[in-house]
DNA sequence: ATCTGTGGCTGTCTGA
DNA sequence: TCAGACAGCCAC
């Protein structure tokens, strides 16, 4: 059976719900089972006279385990701890929740594609962020994607009646006759909004708060920020996952403004502005089936939850959901049992984990080519048959026993023979990954075909490398140090090999990051033979002397840069003469790495003086005045100088001195210790900051970022944003923020020149020229 | 249910 | 003046 949507009922049945093609919906009802397992050889009489006595729990026997069910997740928590700790049992699958252990033991139940639409909400403003629950819901919207050739539409809206509860009751049994029609139910930022105000509004209204289970609650932004992560470009594109700047960036749509601050107020004043909000509100729907079909991330994560057979809400974009669902699908019927999520064990360990070299030239780098591993992590699990269940006691060093592989530098043995679960969950999603990637090689591109392909691929490999992270996962159900490390080591240890190899052949190595090794001193055809010659007779050599049986390891040769510089790990500036594999012609964006340009926290002068400075050393930008690219020393002065003149000198909008960080806890929730005088240590600023606002009536929650001006740095003059009055520390703007960037990548690009002397000195004497305004702490240029 | 990982840099604050 | 803790953001 196709199941849209599965969940536990009080009288532990779970509803499975199935969508029929006619569009109804039927639930049919199992038995459910808070279970848990124990090891048939661990089960003595004695201990099963013990269970027997235990309340509300029943046992059978299988092969192999006992398998025990109780009567309420509370009761199952409770023995399932005692067990372990005091009898030291180790007990298996006692955290796996009622429908996941049935879609674990029933193969006829699969995933099916669920009838989404999309919703927002408005409350009442006049109520804080932090008391959420306490907002009584105004206006709902529904919306869905129309068919291919239409657009998005609304398909009904709610306003409330009268500001009591009976009517918020009708407005919620309105809203809630309308989502019957669907199962997926789709918001932006729902999981910290719509979704928490909605659910305490329902239970006020008088409704079981499981009412609500019978939809998959998705939040978009989450899906978005997933799956966008490592695609952003600029640090202005991603200084917020704003609803507006996302839409303005995906679609280039924005919304228009609605002071959120007074929906109470356009409720409460009716026509026209109780339109308005409502237009408002239906617009913010509107938006997200618009970026989707942009973007199609909602559709991808589909993918991966059928695949990884869990349902398409907010929990299905875990990765330890997705490795779960996988391992349950792979186990079934062959009697493997797997441990139960821990609290404790493993704690505070530290594992050793991706290996970084520090580049090794200076200036601008001429002709670097670049290696990378496929798949690097999950091809090191399938050729050293790595996981938890292959694990095997063998001697660390000296010659490695018959019917096993080790891993170098760790000494971690495993089965040779044959492929375990783990290793077989990463190489079937592997293989799935290769076949739909070669699918949508085929199709025409742009077809529904081709997407779904393509949308496959993807989702596939989102999988595979989610798999070698959970081993690493203190807690999680494949938690093992050792495993973690021998695919990390190993990792480290076959760059090692590969550069060695390079060396031989007079190529040098400038900089290595986990799977990514970057070379000069040779031709494009020498790499590529260099390339092929590792996959081919390097990497199974290496292989079959760790005693491995296959070897999965591939190395690519598909990119090398005309130009690059680095500052440091992790932060590099490059132009491409090769990309995938195919030689560039023409203007193409530069890689930028680490960079601040890239960064959301670095200022708008920061990004914009490294820009021009960026674009200048590999071009791709088109913002510079001089022609790109460029080695004349002086076209780089000429844009710092610039630069320079118009922090100290220039009019400067808020854009562009404000500074902000994420607010990533509540401010209570920032490490303060006691300093010697008894006094507590500051916050951090952000924190500060946020402090601050909220005193004003200015709520700031997690999450939000939170943006200030420094007034006087030497005073610690700080306001928020907000009160920004055109005052600004420009010497303290410059010397921490804009300049300092830069100088770090024109010194690497430039070693030989003094590019600290743009660093600007405070003088004494006011300038005579143009006296400083009141209240401003610098007016002063530096010398030069 | 609300839990992929470590490595790395920069900035602020603190106390020596 | 400088090292270490803390926090944020980024590379892979």
């Amino acid at each position: 059976m196709r199941v849209v949507n599965a969940y536990v009922e009080q009288d532990l049945h779970v509803a499975l719900l199935h969508r029929r093609d006619d569009g109804v919906l039927e639930k049919h009802r199992v038995r459910g089972e808070y279970s848990f397992f124990l090891k048939a050889e661990d089960a003595t009489p004695e201990l099963l006279r013990q269970l027997r006595r235990e309340d509300g729990v029943w046992f059978r026997e299988e092969p192999g385990w006992v398998r025990a069910g109780c009567s309420s997740w509370l009761v199952r928590k409770e023995v399932v701890r005692r067990y372990a700790s005091k009898l030291g049992l180790t007990v298996y699958e006692g955290d796996v929740s009622p429908v996941k252990r049935l879609f674990a033991d029933r193969a006829d139940l699969s995933i099916q594609r669920p009838r989404r639409c999309y919703f927002d909400l408005e409350t009442d403003s006049r109520v804080p962020f932090s008391r959420m629950k306490e907002m009584r819901i105004l206006v709902w919207v529904v919306g869905v994607d129309g068919a291919p050739g239409e657009g998005p539409r609304v398909v009904d809206a709610g306003v409330l009646d009268e500001d009591d509860d009976r009517s918020e009751r009708e407005l919620l049994r309105r809203f809630f006759t309308v989502l019957k029609d669907y199962d997926q139910v789709v918001s932006w930022n729902g999981q910290k909004f719509d979704e928490v105000v909605l659910a305490a509004r329902t239970e006020r209204a008088g409704w079981h708060p499981a009412v609500l289970r019978q939809w998959l609650w998705l939040d978009q932004m989450v899906v978005f920020q997933r799956m966008n992560q490592h695609s952003a470009e600029s640090g202005e594109e991603k200084q917020s996952f704003g609803l507006n700047a996302i839409a303005q960036a995906v679609v280039g749509e924005g919304k228009d403004s609605f002071n959120a601050k007074f929906t109470y107020e356009a409720w409460e004043a009716g026509g026209a502005r109780l339109d308005e909000l409502v237009r408002y509100c239906a617009q913010d729907v509107l938006l997200l089936p618009k970026i989707e079909r942009k973007k199609g991330y909602v559709d991808q994560h589909f993918s991966v939850c059928e695949l990884c057979g869990v349902f398409p809400d907010t929990h299905g974009l875990y990765p330890s959901a997705h490795v779960d669902g996988m391992m349950f699908q792979l186990a079934r019927g062959t009697g493997v049992r797997f441990g139960t999520k821990r609290d404790a064990a493993g704690l505070g360990e530290k594992k050793s984990g991706a290996y970084v070299m520090a580049p090794t030239c200076r200036g601008i780098a001429k002709d670097v080519h670049c290696l990378d591993f496929a798949q690097m992590y999950p091809s090191i699990i399938t050729t050293w048959n790595i996981g938890v269940d292959t694990k095997a006691d063998i001697p660390v060093n000296g010659a490695i026993p018959d019917g096993y592989c080790r891993a170098p530098t760790t000494g971690t043995g495993f089965v040779r023979e044959p492929l375990g679960m783990f290793a077989s969950a990463v190489a079937r999603v592997g293989e799935l990954r290769k076949e739909s990637r070669a699918l949508s090689d085929r199709l025409p591109a742009g077809t529904p075909e081709w997407h779904d392909a393509y949308a496959k691929s993807t989702a596939y490999k989102v999988v595979v490398n989610s798999f070698p992270g959970t081993t690493g996962l203190v807690g999680g159900r494949f938690y093992d140090k050792a495993v973690y490390e021998a695919v990390t080591k190993t990792a480290e240890w076959l760059t090692r090999k590969v550069t060695a190899a390079a060396e031989e052949r007079g190529f040098r190595t400038i900089y290595i990051h986990t799977d990514g090794l970057y070379f000069v001193g040779g031709t494009r055809e020498q790499f590529a033979e260099f390339a092929a010659w590792c996959t081919a007779d390097l990497f199974p050599r290496l292989a079959r002397a760790q005693g491995c049986a296959r070897c999965d390891l591939v190395i690519e040769y598909e990119k090398s840069f005309e130009r690059l510089v680095f500052t440091m790990k992790n932060r590099y500036v490059g132009a491409y003469s090769m990309w995938k594999g195919k030689p560039v012609t023409g203007e193409r964006k530069p890689e930028i790495k680490g960079l601040e340009y890239k960064r959301g926290d670095a200022g708008l002068l920061a990004r914009r003086l490294q820009a021009e400075v960026i674009d200048l050393l590999v071009g791709g930008l088109k913002i510079a005045r001089a022609p790109t690219p460029s080695e004349r020393v002086d076209d780089y002065v000429e844009v710092v100088e610039r630069h320079r003149l118009r922090v100290f000198e220039g009019e400067l909008a808020l854009a562009e001195v404000q500074q902000s960080k994420g607010l990533n806890r509540g401010v209570g929730q920032y490490a303060q210790k006691t300093k010697k005088d008894g006094t507590k240590t500051a916050l951090p600023i952000q924190a500060r900051v946020a402090q601050e606002m909220a005193g004003a009536g200015d709520e700031v929650f997690v999450g939000s970022k939170v943006a200030w001006v420094v007034v006087d740095a030497e005073a610690k003059r700080i306001v928020p944003a907000s009160q920004y009055d055109g005052t600004v520390d420009r010497l303290d703007l410059w010397n921490k923020r804009v300049w300092p960037p830069t100088e770090r990548l024109l010194s690497a690009a430039f070693p030989e020149e003094a590019w600290e002397r743009f660093r600007a000195a405070r003088e004494k004497k006011p300038r005579a020229s143009k006296p400083p305004r009141p209240g401003q702490s610098l007016s002063l240029l530096p010398p030069g």
